[in-house]
DNA sequence: CAGAGGCTTGCATACTTATTCATTGCGCTG
DNA sequence: CAGCGCAATGAATAAGTATGCAAGCCTCTG
């Protein structure tokens, strides 16, 4: 039966540490599963555990329950259609105002977009603080969003 | 050159995805980093990274909760080496760029060190906006949190 | 300067994990 | 029942990772 031993996996990854394939094939044994390790590699993949020093774990997201593997992070064009409300340019700097609860969410797409002249972005709970290189830039990047924006 | 290199790594971890040493070698490679795998299982080890199903990951930003308690606040030097992947300065600000997680601890060790030309900090998820008086001496804290990154 | 000690690295290789290929067992369909 | 498709698995092996060892460099000390 996979699905038991698939459980009986997540169990003992859980609350033993299990530093190899083998190790765990051998626990496994003591429960009443004798599977090999090839199985066992690919029961692993299954379940998508991940190996770091100290031995298997499970996947974050899973053990807090939720379903973030989808296609891919958003992009900025997108997610601002949801969540923005206005763009406005100071300085070197550009503020994104957006429904409650939407900064986090458009900051983390604009930063995963790595656009060169962003430094970086700082969100609260309704406003992005983008930071440019510098004034010139802050307004190419404000035009550009509130084309995204307007779109 | 280990710490740069050490840097160089979890950047690209953090933004790039590495299913595996040798696509790190190369990686690293055209950033003017030579090295073989044998030294890359050596730095991954020490960086604690975890390799998963999406290759390999940063450890958990629950790390900053540990290294609090023991025996006083972190300075911004360590707390830098733990968490910090890039820094560069715009007009009168800096920008922190660090792991997941690691933007509160990095603006509390800054807070709490009292820079004089250093105004206030504000930290989000994974960037520390950090004002200054001014351009200049926003130069200077920039030349001196690089320098702390790439000890 | 010679030499000890410590750190970093590459090479070669042991160890660990993923994959290919073949086999088996089960359910379905003609 | 024969034939087919398909999921699960093991054996063998490829692919990937860790490590023992020795070499190269520093720094320190006598």
């Amino acid at each position: 039966m996979k699905f038991q031993r698939h459980n009986a996996i997540r169990e003992l990854v859980a609350h033993s540490l299990v530093a190899n394939q083998d190790e765990l094939r051998r626990k496994l044994r003591r429960r009443g599963f004798e599977v090999t390790q090839a199985t066992l590699s690919r029961d692993i993949h299954e379940l998508r555990l991940s190996k770091g020093p100290a031995g298997y774990a499970l996947p974050a997201a899973a053990s807090a329950g939720e379903t973030a593997i989808d296609d891919g992070p958003p992009s900025v064009a997108e997610v601002l259609e949801s969540f923005g409300l206005r763009v406005r340019q100071a300085m070197n700097q550009v503020i994104i105002s957006t429904v409650m609860g939407g900064a986090q969410p458009v900051a983390a797409a604009l930063d995963h977009e790595e656009w060169p002249t962003v430094l970086g972005t700082i969100a609260g709970d309704d406003t992005v603080l983008v930071i440019c290189t510098d004034p010139r830039r802050a307004a190419e990047v404000e035009s550009r969003l509130r084309a995204m924006l307007e779109s």
